[in-house]
DNA sequence: TATGAATGAGGATTCATTCAT
DNA sequence: AATGAATGAATCCTCATTCAT
């Protein structure tokens, strides 16, 4: 009935990490329509008052919710080394990924409920949009490297690239239920797991090698 | 105050079918959690009750909706036809994947909906799971052919080639609102989406590609 | 706790009413803003969501009980014969506004909250707009049978009179309680209310009669 | 997010009255029920705590900016000269009152507030009873030199004439929306105004006058 | 088959007020 | 004297669902 977290007295930060912690999985669990304002505030052992002190409304603490995980896809992006021949860098580069989403179911579901908004609460935050340039610069500049060293086909842009990494992975663990339903074979065990990751820095590093052909 | 549709008056089947139709919208744009019950019945222009008559509760309709997309697809993969060399085979089952979901735009939003709910109600559907048989076992045939005839590596069964290429299809689809945003351009465009479509076609054809080639 | 309302099963007119009559007393002793829903519900015997059901929300229930003021206002007004010597006609209209806002403090105290918020409920009805015409005829035809008759001055017109009379009782009854306090005797009892009435009487009588015998 | 209203440090007695004008227009524009004390607090610049410093809670605001108003109306009297003829005496009266209530709108809707509250506030307020005596004084003083001289009827006191006059202007100002409503006709602007403040000056000389008939 | 009326639990949000500094 | 943080009880309103016809 009540929670381990201890009573949040006097201690503005913590209360608000608390609360946008508790959200951020009620969010993933439920949708923006689903999770309630009740069960935050009791999972985040704040009063239920604070949500609005904080956050204005349930948009604004989804909102909160959304900027905090762009905050931390940049935090983690940021440590992210492509300092290695270009085989190696992209090998890198879809272990990044694959360990970002992996390691964080909920960030699928609230993108998800994010697009099926409109992408509403995204567009309102600036702090968002900036989070883009370095990550794209830092995928360029690999591509750049690749073609030049003559083991990328060119024509392939950080979008492009980005977009064909993240779908194969994003779309193998957020719809891994139906996904394991419809083909009646568990695809979310650890096994079905590394298999796929295996497969996607496979299917990466062939689809973007130079071709004969072309 | 009332909808312009006519009252359905003693015609079963189609009232039925208003409400699915009407539901599926619903859901797509709202959730499962976001739909409103009212707002189906007023848009399906039949009576509240109806909805309660034919499918029980809420989440039969959701069911319902839910086996309505599965049988689509079936259909439509039923005229499918991979008789062809195994390239060209290829590049017709990526058409027509990226034809079903970019002309369904529903249905990622439903699919992702489902998801969220821990496949709660497929789980609970035989009609589904029958579908997958003959889907897999024409992918699977084209890729033995493949391998066999040498164009195609081999090591890649039914279910990686459909998640790849699905995969990139509908994050590139499901998630377009805040992939334009994040990235600063539009990616719902008929140039991007077309550029996307060749994209996948391209890739998925260099990823099966027999690797001694690159 | 509970009413002695029975539980009004399946007389929509009659639910309707019950709940108008409920909101009628709950805004006159409470204000638009101080009215509670619930109460309203519990005092009306009738379910909460009822009041939706039929009013849509709060202000659309305060617009009806406006409208419903109007009404009958003007159903009272219809029964009023001004049909008598101008003089006797004149008595015979304060008597009228003088019963029917003395019998119904309700009315002033919801017709402050309309003023008090700006007329938005009311600005928004046809149907009180149209109640004005016959009304204000019946005072012009008096005026004017009055002048001609030579027993009422010139210039004053319907309106005037009109505000004149309501205006000296309204306050009169609406301010009882701030008056009494600040004027230290009782002008709510029987005895202050029919010299009210009298003096009303009187200054209208005066203010109206021709300038050349004063 | 804040407001432009400098903070107001350490000058309680300026504290003090910015919260009692904010108080004031926040009642007046929506009622005893419907101010917030956030609002306030934020209107008068100062913090919400300083609110429940000074004045204990939301009806200590409340009887306060009662007190306030009619220390005001005392303040004004006192500047009424009522040194003249009885007839240029009396409209100098009526002068006082339409000035008094046409440039403050707010005491109109907060005296109907308190009516519609039972007087509540002002009950337990010494000052404002104390306030009367001198005002009727003067009022009965011009009555009894007009009566004395001939030019005013006998047997209207000074609660009387006020009723009768404040009735005219405070309904005409207080309703001024619903009338101007129901009448098709705009009564806010300068001229019906001007015209209603002459209307009233007439209509009181008229009915104070002696009469033929007595 | 179809419908308008009715319901109770629960939804987000707001409020006046108090605490700790 | 002044303030930001915290609270719990309401408040309006909505929801999925059922009843009676």
């Amino acid at each position: 009935m009540s929670q381990d977290t201890p009573p949040v007295t006097r201690d503005p930060v913590r209360t608000r990490a608390q609360i946008l912690g508790a959200a951020r999985r009620a969010f993933a669990a439920q949708g923006l329509g689903g999770a309630r304002v009740d069960a935050i505030a009791e999972a985040s052992g704040a009063n239920k008052r604070m949500i609005y002190y904080y956050f204005s409304d349930k948009e604004g603490l989804f909102r909160a919710v959304l900027e905090s995980i762009y905050e931390e896809l940049c935090a983690v992006a940021a440590t992210l080394d492509l300092d290695a021949p270009p085989d190696a860098a992209l090998a890198r580069y879809v272990d990044f990924v694959w360990e970002y989403y992996s390691t964080r179911p909920e960030v699928i579901a609230i993108l998800n409920s994010e697009n099926l908004h409109g992408g509403r609460h995204m567009r309102g935050s600036e702090r968002i949009r900036a989070l883009e340039r370095p990550f794209v610069d830092q995928l360029d500049g690999l591509l750049e490297r690749g073609v030049a060293a003559g083991v990328f086909r060119p024509g392939v842009d950080a979008m492009t690239l980005h977009v064909t990494v993240v779908g194969m992975i994003y779309f193998f663990l957020g719809n891994g239920t139906t996904l394991s339903i419809f083909f009646g074979r568990d695809l979310r065990g650890p096994a079905a797991r590394e298999a796929w990751h295996a497969h996607v820095r496979t299917a990466t590093a062939m689809m973007i090698a130079p071709t004969g052909r072309s």
